[in-house]
DNA sequence: TAGAGCCTGGACAACGTTGTCAGATGCAGG
DNA sequence: CCTGCATCTGACAACGTTGTCCAGGCTCTA
């Protein structure tokens, strides 16, 4: 259960660039009890302090704290000690603001629960670790304006980079931010209307290998289950479907596509329909892991043998009967590369955005060369 | 690749608190090609420059800026224009500074990229955007001191809380955060060596009601194939396996037991040793998702069918041949019960530490119920 | 012994924001 | 016309750190 009281996004509402005359939502403060008086950290000793306790001054506690030349062995001592027994610890908002760089990077991604997003979040946090750097991520949950709400939230706190799985289709918003110096770098999804870094699986020419194994296998009525078409992977893979089924001289008839269709009881309706009919699909082309894995149970239902090419590879998926064939990509992969053309960027040896394009592998375990069953 | 000029763990290693006379590494910063002569923050315009623009004072601009009253219209139809014109967007980082409060939670878990953590991690993240918070999360890797390197950062970024799955068993270094006002909440695994708010599974009785599932079935010999004992949901479920077959009265013997195991290759080893000698077991309980999957894939080799129970379910496993049958957490009531504790205690309403024990879910899907086969 | 040079330590300002407080303005009523 | 009050605005300090710069004490050399 939330907290009721608490109003939904009090401090990004704050933001005064994205609408004009809205009524704004004063901030909700986080409060917590005073447990012990004292400044507005509860009570933290700060530098001031430890130099008063340790009998010198601010500027040398500074020093032994960043470790920086030009302390006596017998100074040092003094001030560690004191250190040590006021418990400080250095305030790294205020070491941001005066350093100008808050060595933390930003992630917006579309939902950190699913399997494919996991691993890339892990990927670019390590990047993001061996440069120093922590990594704030929150997800968009496919919601255009969530996205735009968390990006600009984390430019606020002037992430020095951020890393961007697009939700929405316009990314304009981000020009002033990229133009202040926030390096950014789109993933899995290109950005919209701005020239910006982007990595991408190559989608299109996955789903068409896909499309094709399937149709080199005998297969000519092969239904395709994907995403909404806004979003540029489902697109693209559609995309890749067709090309493939032209390829082959194939007419797709509407009946066999099903867009924008991704919880399961509208797959599985979706994958019902196209296995019913009087010409019904002898094969099924899933446009992601979440279509694929709602595929695999109404299959598995069937009497009949139907085949299935999934995109994005999944954990088990050797294991089941048939092991399911499926166009993989590599989300840790992808994670890396934007990652450290992230770090390029702030290096200043990146100028020129770039489109980059990592391939797919067809990894054909069973369900995908299933022969037509009619 | 990672950048081979990077130090490893540069922001970090300049806390001062955790060792003494190391020598320390300065902080490399993240440089930044000098896109525009300006500031430090690549040119940004701060409110002074608005307020320049717009002919007003600095705090006029604050309150316009934070939608306070006490602003005539067209006054802050002036400001407006000058924000939307220089493409001003307020820093927290300076706003965190002087309020005291940074709106941001830190999550320190075992790895991102684990499919158990990526709900939870989402959980939290949920209730953190709920009350206004982003969320900041770092993998430990099952390293100890990794943990505290993390947890410590949060601390120094004055993160208002912390949710932490432990890796270490001694978290006394959080002690004077915690004093400091830092709200504390352990997920998964419980604090080490203080008195701290504790979130977990009941891992003991769902570990001791899966192997009483497998005896139920008939089976005497039931292997345990688990992590290391020093994690605590490992020592847990071992601890509930080796109840439930006490309750039954049979000795288990050395060579069923596996502790410390929980890479592919080793699992893989250590679960043919069980299957082959001369007394083999006849069923396995697999102490968490990495192993089962591992099991699975040995299982689907042998010729005798075993019977299996895994901790932590899977995707898929009711679609495998047999169904696997686990003993399921809930991740996402983990991460969510922690988060609404932190806030609680944020709030002041919550004071005394508790320890709250989720309960855990059999669900049997074929796996666990197949006979002994000797 | 004087002068130059080095080493250590500290005073001070600045980072960009918000809280406090007092000044300015406008208007109503005596 | 002046007083009192309410409304709006802005000057200023403070948050805790780091960069700059200078002072004082020391050593070394001529």
């Amino acid at each position: 259960m939330l907290d009721a009281t608490s109003s939904y996004k009090p401090w990004i509402d704050a933001s005064p660039v994205d609408e004009q005359d809205r009524t704004r939502i004063v901030p909700e403060t986080i409060r917590r009890a005073d447990r012990t008086p004292g400044n507005r950290y509860g009570n933290r000793p700060t530098m001031k302090d430890v130099a008063a306790r340790a009998g010198v001054g601010l500027k040398t506690v500074s020093r032994v704290v960043n470790g920086e030349p030009g302390v006596t062995p017998e100074t040092e001592r003094r001030v560690q000690e004191a250190i040590d027994a006021l418990g400080f610890r250095r305030n790294d908002s205020a070491r941001v603001l005066r350093k100008g760089r808050t060595a933390s990077i930003g992630l917006v991604l579309e939902d950190l629960a699913d399997p494919f997003y996991g691993p890339l979040s892990r990927a670019v946090e390590e990047v993001a670790r061996a440069h120093g750097a922590l990594l704030i991520n929150g997800s968009s949950a496919e919601d255009p304006d969530r996205e735009q709400e968390l990006a600009l939230a984390l430019c606020a706190r002037r992430v020095d980079g951020l890393v961007v799985i697009p939700a929405g289709d316009d990314h304009r918003y981000l020009e002033p931010e990229i133009r202040a110096g926030v390096a950014t770098v789109f993933v899995d999804r290109p950005a919209g209307k701005i020239d910006a870094d982007v990595v991408l699986s190559d989608n299109y020419g996955g789903a068409r290998e896909g499309a094709a194994h399937l149709i080199a296998h005998g297969h000519r009525r092969i239904g395709f289950i994907g995403d909404m078409p806004r979003i540029h992977t489902a697109a693209e893979r559609l995309r890749g479907y067709r090309a493939a089924m032209e390829d082959a001289e194939i007419p797709v008839e509407d009946s066999w596509m099903s867009l924008g269709v991704t919880d399961p009881e509208r797959v599985r309706r979706a994958a019902e329909e196209m296995l019913s009919g009087p010409r019904p699909v002898t094969a099924i082309f899933a446009g992601n892991n979440r279509v694929t894995v709602t595929v695999i149970r109404v299959l598995a239902e069937e009497a009949r043998r139907v085949a299935l090419v999934g995109f994005d590879d999944l954990e088990l998926a050797d294991l089941l009967q048939p092991g399911v064939t499926v166009v993989a990509q590599d989300a840790a992969a992808l994670g890396r590369t934007a990652a450290e053309r992230l770090f390029r960027q702030l290096d200043g040896t990146l100028i020129t955005p770039e489109r980059i394009e990592l391939p797919t592998r067809l990894i054909t375990r069973g369900s995908g060369e299933l022969p037509p069953a009619d």
